[in-house]
DNA sequence: ATGACCGCGCTACGCGGA
């Protein structure tokens, strides 16, 4: 079973590439972030015209998540258990949605930016991450054997490496020790991230800014990836990163993430 | 290569993104 994830920075404004690269993708599932549409705005003929499922998630203009599927959709579920809410009345966000697909828990995840080190919203992202690695936990205190997986935009580039010039990131968010350590915490949890394994870097990006020239320049951030559960990531049979799709233009700033398992 | 980001919303520039 295929299994990808990718930023597609508006579904509306992507519509046509997205409909063109599922054509080529031979994706099972895709776990979407950042649709940037109300549910009543959300154009599904993309994936009802092609034999997709569809389960989607949209507030505002803002976030939004969704996971279309053609191996079945079901036990949709929208957030997760004490998932964290922003603002002044601490509203739930649009960035978490999950579903049982091809026998696999799959969430597509929208972690928060983090902003500034100093600003709210980063202290939001940390307990967002940290919320996120409960409920992990639990799901693999309840059943070792559970085949699960946390895919999506975890804003957090892991390793120095995933980001082409640390000097760039001097007291910047995405690279800092607390996020860093979230992150490592749901590895710590019994996750697995399986994309890296077959797509090792370093120069291996899935986001490349707009500005300055990024792309081109292969300047660019590794922050999206899959954790799959340990009975599922003993089944990941290979991995890639599809930069081709960054390229162009109306391309979404962040490329998919793809992964096969064998389950 | 003497250029230099994109999408959104009560159409105009501010916000958010990373």
């Amino acid at each position: 079973m295929r299994i990808v994830n990718w930023n597609v920075n508006s579904i509306r404004a992507r519509a046509e590439r997205i409909g063109a690269w599922l054509d080529r993708s031979d994706a099972d599932v895709l776990a979407i972030q950042e649709l940037k549409c109300k549910d009543a705005q959300f154009p599904r003929e993309i994936f009802d015209s092609r034999g997709y499922e569809v389960a989607f998630h949209g507030l505002n203009q803002w976030n939004g998540v969704a996971i279309a599927s053609r191996v079945g959709l079901d036990d949709v579920e929208i957030g997760f258990d004490q998932m964290p809410g922003f603002g002044e009345d601490l509203a739930a966000e649009a960035r978490a949605i999950s579903a049982v697909t091809g026998g696999v828990r799959v969430y597509s995840l929208y972690v928060p930016n983090g902003r500034e080190l100093d600003h709210p919203h980063y202290a939001y992202k940390l307990e967002w991450l940290d919320r996120l690695r409960a409920v992990a936990a639990a799901r693999l205190a309840a059943d070792d054997s559970d085949t699960f997986v946390l895919t999506g935009d975890f804003n957090v580039a892991p390793l120095d490496e995933d980001v082409w010039d640390m000097a760039e990131f001097e007291g910047a968010t995405h690279v800092s020790d607390a996020e860093r350590a979230a992150f490592q915490a749901l590895i710590d949890a019994g996750l697995q991230e399986t994309s890296r394994p077959f797509t090792p870097g370093p120069g291996v990006y899935t986001f490349w800014d707009y500005q300055k020239l990024r792309f081109p320049k292969k300047q660019g951030m590794r922050i999206d990836f899959q954790l799959a559960s340990p009975a599922l990531a003993a089944t990941a049979t290979n991995a890639s990163i599809d930069r081709e799709e960054r390229k162009g233009k109306g391309a979404s700033d962040h490329a998919p993430v793809i992964v096969d398992y064998d389950v």
